[in-house]
DNA sequence: AAAATACCCGACCAATCGGTCAATATCGGC
DNA sequence: GCCGATATTGACCGATTGGTCGGGTATTTT
């Protein structure tokens, strides 16, 4: 009576709002009219507004478990062990498998991130930064107190270039598959292993 | 009769232009109705489809000017001189100032870029892209012809890295200038130097 | 069995959408 | 002054939009 009906009685909201998170991946808000939402799920329009008052609270909703699923598949890829220089390698190529393998997540996230004047929902966006972001720079700072790394460098602008790069061949993958010297666009496990042996040849000490 | 008549003939249409690279540059496609187009432009809805005949052939127009005008201001980026390293260094400063000048710009440009299933005008980004490219790509193949950066890198690799460097701050400015350990995000000189000063460390060969 | 409650839908609503059209205003060339 | 062409417009169209409403149909609770 109690997992059994809560999972019917939650059945019909999930339908919903998996419909709507695959319709608001692939287009913005605007385009994606609630008859699409309630084709794609297999119910009337009507029913929507049984669960949901209007669409901007559908939406909100949407983002809201999207982004914490995101949130989540994104921060296991920060666990690691090992040697400083190990773990940003697991991390970086940990943290780009994260994002190819839930492309939707990300593109709905991220397109919230870029729309302009309306936050509706910056604050989601915002917390998987931070996750991100304390962990690498604790990483990063770990390795410089260890003297694994320089000490002359901001640990937060590594964590930005080592993001930004990955976040970067999410988006472009596949104009960068177009062109001819680019060999990386179908490998991001070799795309991210040169990355960071770039980054490291100039974060490790010199043998001087 | 001919400059200034084709100016005045012109007019209507670049204020069309305008209003509508305005207001698609903050809103998405199908967020933005001809009616807003119009009034921003302060002329009647009818009259825009006395120049374009539907709203996708404005899209597209408004779509190509900007790319051409994006294209040309990033392309004065890539002008250097003195050292590979110089040239890096200046590149990484005038590109990221590029975008940050055009805002506008950008954004539009970008959204295509990111949009799923319609590929509307991917081929004007991707001129963009390619002129960056190949342009980052010579550089650095020059300097390691010249003995001036390593050899064991795949400089389209770096060059990646470096136009996602700045496009990811472009993108996430808002977003990292919340966080406290970020110092950066109203200082984007400051930013480039300190990524080109992270990445030679590691192109550059060796002291050995 | 009856009442209550959650679920679901066809039909409908006013508003807005992109787009059309006939009519007018404007203007340079004659 | 007249005329053809270009600009410009208000009114209008069918279609679609987000959203509502009344009434059904299960499913539980009592």
């Amino acid at each position: 009576m109690d997992s059994t009906l809560a999972m019917v009685e939650g059945e019909g909201r999930q339908r919903i709002l998996a419909a709507a998170e695959k319709l608001f991946s692939d287009k913005a808000f605007d385009a994606v009219s609630m008859n699409a939402i309630a084709c794609e799920a297999g119910i009337s329009k009507a029913n929507i507004y049984h669960y949901f008052p209007n669409k901007d609270t559908l939406y909100l909703a949407v983002l809201r478990v999207a982004s914490h699923n995101l949130r989540a598949v994104l921060n296991e890829a920060v666990s690691a062990h090992g040697s400083v220089l190990d773990v940003l390698r697991h991390f970086a190529r940990n943290h780009l498998q994260a994002l190819l393998n839930r492309p939707q997540l990300v593109r709905l996230v991220w397109r919230e991130i870029l729309e302009r004047g309306a936050p509706r929902a910056q604050e989601f966006a915002e917390q998987g930064f931070a996750d991100m972001f304390s962990a690498l720079v604790d990483v990063l700072k770990l390795g410089q107190s260890r003297g694994e790394l320089r000490h002359d460098f901001d640990p937060a602008l590594v964590a930005t270039l080592l993001l930004g790069a990955n976040v970067f061949f999410f988006q472009s993958r596949d104009i960068l598959r177009h062109y001819p010297p680019i060999t990386f666009a179908d490998d991001p496990a070799g795309y991210d292993a040169g990355i960071v042996e770039i980054l490291l040849r100039g974060l490790v000490p010199a043998p001087s």
